[in-house]
DNA sequence: CTGCATTTTGACCAACTAGTCAAGTTTTTG
DNA sequence: CAAAAACTTGACTAGTTGGTCAAAATGCAG
């Protein structure tokens, strides 16, 4: 009797195996692509599943609940989908901040637009998954942010804006190329998938708010 | 048998009576509500009809397929949503037209966000259902209004910028304040319901834009 | 190589949901 | 006001889907 539960207390820290660290990730990987294109009620754990190659109740094995699976990939994608916006320096010179952080949410909307729909899709419907991690975490960052760029304003540096506006306003420039990606094509066609349209996106929005974020004499 | 077709003939002009009338509004009400916050396949007929204040088989009565439903409210609220866009007049003044658009855009957002998400959500998942309204109404009318601002970029009396991301930036932008209200509010708390938040808004948007595409000398 | 732990899966179940149907009720019309 | 048309609904069906389970297959430590 005690054998066996120390036996149990043994197991506790959990230790992840090969197999499981190969197959969790083919899970979220698999899961990544079906949940930003389906969301999550219009994904089923077969579709999931079989990108993933295997049976259902193996990935069920790895994930008891559709929920863990989601949950934990937007945890997993959310921490990068921010990083950018924590880098931004409040030494450094304000303009050249906030070029760098356009360009770097620009560049991530193509690489990863899937992360994009995904947290986009999430919030849409009321963020159930994450309200938590909105007031606790993203809010005080934005909070911590906003100040910086007040200080700016104060400090002549920039023309007079709302710091938060601003904010918004970038996210949702930068990630409207990922979330309405078919809207996009539909109106731009074949440019869509054109080498240098990356660029020609980041220079008009860069021109745009930079300069009507610029201080007028 | 002649009588009889020519009796069924007759109903062809699928005459709506007064009822009909009624109760077609109410479920596409409901059904706005409900698709807008859960999505087409999160919602199911029974919510609607429920809120619709009718049973489900009544419901299906008015229309055979939550399809119908769906498509049916996406086609009314479209046409109705990009009514302002058509209104730019290439006559008028540049600034002044495009402030007239955004501050539309905005209210709308606050009016109508349901229509927003609604519309947001369907794209979001690729626009199965309207792929062809994109390609065949919205792309059209862009074009039109994108050769508008073209040419008065070549007249100087905007700066330089690509008509085609200008507008794209309008549209992420306002209705960032609808698609993503559940973030805006735990970001910005209370500050959101509050009666001169609408128009703070709406300034700080025009602040940026309109001196990001003001020509400068 | 052996025995235990881990991994894998076919078969199954219960809950849910889009849509049907036949029988009733209400409204309209001649 | 009577008959026809329009409307309404309880009870049902068939298909889907999240999740279970027991038994088989595989991996691995000693």
């Amino acid at each position: 009797m005690v054998r066996a539960e120390r036996k149990k207390l043994k197991e506790a820290p959990e230790k992840t195996t090969r197999i499981q660290e190969i197959n969790r990730r083919l899970i979220l990987d698999a899961a990544l692509d079906v949940f930003s294109t389906y969301g999550f009620r219009g994904t089923t754990i077969d579709q999931i599943a079989e990108r993933a190659g295997m049976s259902k109740p193996n990935l069920l094995y790895y994930f008891p609940r559709k929920q863990n699976i989601y949950v934990t990939l937007l945890e997993e994608t959310l921490a990068e989908w921010l990083a950018p916006l924590a880098e931004i320096d409040a030494e450094g010179d304000p303009i050249e901040q906030l070029r760098n952080y356009i360009t770097l949410k620009i560049n991530m909307s193509e690489t990863h637009p899937e992360a994009s729909r995904l947290f986009a899709n999430e919030v849409l419907h009321g963020a159930p998954a994450i309200s938590d991690f909105l007031s606790k975490y993203l809010k005080p960052l934005v909070d911590e942010k906003a100040a910086v760029i007040r200080r700016w304003v104060g400090e002549g540096k920039l023309a007079p804006v709302d710091p938060y506006h601003l904010i918004f306003m970038i996210w949702a420039t930068t990630q409207h190329y990922a979330d309405f990606d078919v809207q996009v094509r539909a109106i731009m066609g074949s440019q869509v998938g054109r080498p240098g349209f990356k660029e020609q996106t980041a220079q008009a929005v860069l021109s745009i708010i930079l300069n009507g974020i610029r201080p007028r004499d």
